[in-house]
RNA sequence: GCCCAGGUAGCUCAGUCGGUAGAGCAAGGGACUGAAAAUCCCUGUGUCGGCGGUUCAAUUCCGUCCCUGGGCA
């Protein structure tokens, strides 16, 4: 990190962060690292956590997870709810424990917001509640959005001024930290979390160009339905897990789940999923278009542009 | 061949009692403080199938031709 350029020492421990919009090859990538340095990885993957949930995910394959060890896969059941919260928590001690036996810790996910709290952290103390947030659901189900938006206005104007009256999700998660916290969303400060600073972070931005992603999208998509993507969901609803699940709001769950009950044809649900694929992929260039400490590498060379940059820091801070 | 119904934004369609048109989806841009592969915000000029005619003015009325779907032969 340039700030730390001109300490004498600096024997932090490195901490390697992979970002990139689906299907830019951040996986494979990660895997070679991670082979190639004595690493482990350490998903930041929102629905990748979810057990029973592989294919549609992309979830690394058993064999790759016999060569190195993946972490944060397969912490949840789909019926549960999950949040950045528990992410960041699991996330850390996973990042603490890799270092302690003295490998390196990669950081690899597509979801922005995740790898953020991991990072940086989230507001501190506990601020979230089920039973309260399905009372507001239940609540403003009955008076409408633009109520719920009202009742926010007179509560926490500047709060409500930054939320878009359609955002009903954003709306009651501002009541709901009102509510249960009993001070006002917009008083909240973003945690000066200091963390991350006992590491020496190298992030890696993956960014194919927009033609060859969106051919890999494709690829993806059929790939994805022929490798029993279908199997995966008839277990998945065999098992009762029910659409309205958060972990059943992950992209193709149920698009396929139309497919394979006979409501929709196969390329429909494929159509469907590469379209909200691409929609998803320009949500995270967004995110990421934002961060200013990523370094861009070309998948290609990503990764031995990771083990020289590695090498550069071990050098410059010697 | 005849009879119906259509041909309007990339797709599905609405509409103009004649004054050159608008929704949803797609696409593009953006936001993002514990649901994030979620949620939300912004962005709509297209020979209104072709050619003629009527009219100050036609995508809208009339004629004709072409195309699509359905029916009858």
């Amino acid at each position: 990190m340039a700030r730390d350029r001109g300490t004498v020492t600096d024997d932090r421990p490195a901490l390697v962060v992979v970002v990139g919009p689906t299907a830019s090859g951040k996986t494979e990538v990660a895997h070679r690292l991670a082979l190639a340095a004595g690493g482990e990885i350490v998903s930041a993957d929102a629905f990748a956590v979810y057990r029973g949930m592989d294919v549609g995910t992309a979830k690394p394959s058993e064999e790759l997870r016999r060569e190195v060890p993946y972490h944060l896969l397969d912490v949840a059941e789909p019926e549960e709810p999950f949040s950045a919260g528990r992410y960041a928590a699991e996330a850390r001690r996973a990042v603490e424990e890799i270092v302690t036996r003295g490998a390196l810790p990669i950081v690899v996910g597509g979801s922005g917001f995740y790898v953020e709290a991991l990072l940086k952290g989230l507001p501190s103390g506990q601020a979230r509640s089920d039973p309260l947030r399905a009372a507001l659901a239940a609540w403003a189900g009955r008076r409408g959005h633009a109520a719920a938006h009202r009742v926010l206005t007179v509560q926490d104007p500047v709060a409500a001024s930054r939320i878009p009256v359609g955002n009903l999700k954003y709306t009651l998660r501002a009541l709901e930290i009102l509510l249960w916290t009993g001070a006002r969303p917009s008083d909240r400060v973003p945690s000066r979390d200091p963390w991350v600073r006992r590491f020496r972070v190298l992030k890696l931005g993956l960014a194919p160009g927009p033609a060859s992603l969106h051919v890999r999208i494709e690829n993806r998509a059929r790939r994805m339905l022929d490798s029993g993507w279908g199997e995966e969901v008839r277990r998945l609803l065999d098992r009762g897990l029910s659409a309205d699940s958060n972990s059943f709001q992950a992209i193709g769950y149920r698009e396929v789940a139309e497919w394979i009950l006979g409501r929709i044809p196969r390329g429909e649900a494929e159509a469907r999923i590469v379209a909200a694929t691409r929609r998803l992929v320009k949500r995270q260039r967004t995110w990421l278009a934002r961060e200013t400490d990523i370094r861009w590498v070309d998948p290609e060379e990503a990764v031995a542009r990771a083990l020289a940059l590695l090498g550069e820091e071990d050098r410059e801070t010697r």
